[in-house]
DNA sequence: CGCGACGTTGATTTGCCTCAACGATTGTGG
DNA sequence: CCACAATCGTTGAGGCAAATCAACGTCGCG
């Protein structure tokens, strides 16, 4: 499987040598899910960071009543983990399934563990990564609060442009948290006032 | 001023040599804040991160009408900053005030540089708090459309139970997301049932 | 073909907000 | 030390965004 994306990943936030990049993909595993496979359900523990290069993953919680809330997507180039499973050894909490026949890397814990004393750089790639991502759950958790479902569909339009089309709408309506029906009126209304 | 509570808070995560603790020592200026004082306003620059020995502070936004959403509480033992322009040097999006007249300590970037440069341990302490941080908001970012107002109150007052009684009711309220008087009769709902 | 997942539309309900009025407490300047 | 303003919490009436429930059309697929 190609290396080249997720190598571009890291290089973006720490400079690699030849032989940290060499002791990097060593540890690397490629796996494909065909679309609907559940590659973590939550109960069970979450023991490796999975990096998109093809497809596309989700992550959700199943409610008391059975119903799901999507808390992310992982298009290409994105990272995916149920991170209080991964750091704590504890049962996860979500749920991570394929939307589309997928392809990825895998780095199981123990070997990001053997990462981090090869190669400390490493503690910093991922330091910038949960810092980022921290940020944008802050603000996602404002909008949440702060904007109407419309400003917050039009806030996810412009920061998943490439999935806008191609997901099920019952998806992106869960993930800006609401239901498939309101999510159609919404976007009928808006179509029809442009 | 007290440096035992920020040593205890960073040996909890990692183990350090006196020389270290030196070092990390050196780096931290002690300040304090007069209550409703404002230490960052949204569009300035956050440059540094605080860490709260008494007291306690918070973190909002101002919203297109004027009004205020809390983001977070730092009472004392926790950090807080503007991560996003901490990192990234562009304007701030959050305020932050001190509700009490609290103590703090001051890391100001720079400092924290040459801190991951002197002592690269810190690099992990960061990326560990990181992490569980960002656990805590996806929890409750799925919590904010997951459960009703009075189900996030009682996680507040699990979570935060020394905050329960001594900060004003309006702060409590806008953390959770709901408004003061709807806050006020949900309370005076649940007492009454109990 | 027939079934199941998806999207749409309408009628009704509800959780929470808005606006307004009113005590109680705090704090502040004269 | 008092008077007054400001802030806070409470309560009520009415309104709105979004949920719920239900019915129906469409598509892809076994």
């Amino acid at each position: 499987m190609d290396a080249a994306p997720i190598l571009a990943n890291v290089r973006r936030l720490i400079d690699l040598q030849p032989d940290e990049e060499q002791a990097f993909l060593a540890l690397l595993q490629p796996r494909q899910a065909r679309r609907k496979a559940l590659l973590l359900e939550a109960g069970g523990t979450c023991t490796e960071s999975l990096f998109v290069v093809e497809g596309c993953l989700r992550s959700f919680t199943v409610d008391a009543d059975g119903a799901e809330h999507v808390l992310s997507f992982a298009p290409p180039g994105w990272w995916m983990a149920d991170l209080y499973s991964l750091v704590s050894g504890r049962a996860a909490l979500l749920n991570i399934q394929a939307l589309e026949d997928t392809q990825m890397w895998v780095l199981s814990r123990p070997d990001q563990e053997t990462l981090f004393a090869q190669v400390p750089k490493f503690e910093r790639f991922f330091r910038i990564l949960v810092e980022r991502s921290l940020v944008s759950y802050q603000q996602r958790l404002l909008d949440q609060t702060t904007l109407p479902a419309e400003e917050r569909y039009q806030k996810f339009c412009s920061y998943y442009p490439s999935l806008v089309h191609t997901l099920p709408q019952k998806q992106i309506a869960s993930f800006i948290g609401v239901t498939p029906e309101f999510f159609s009126k919404m976007r009928s209304a808006l179509l029809r006032r442009d």
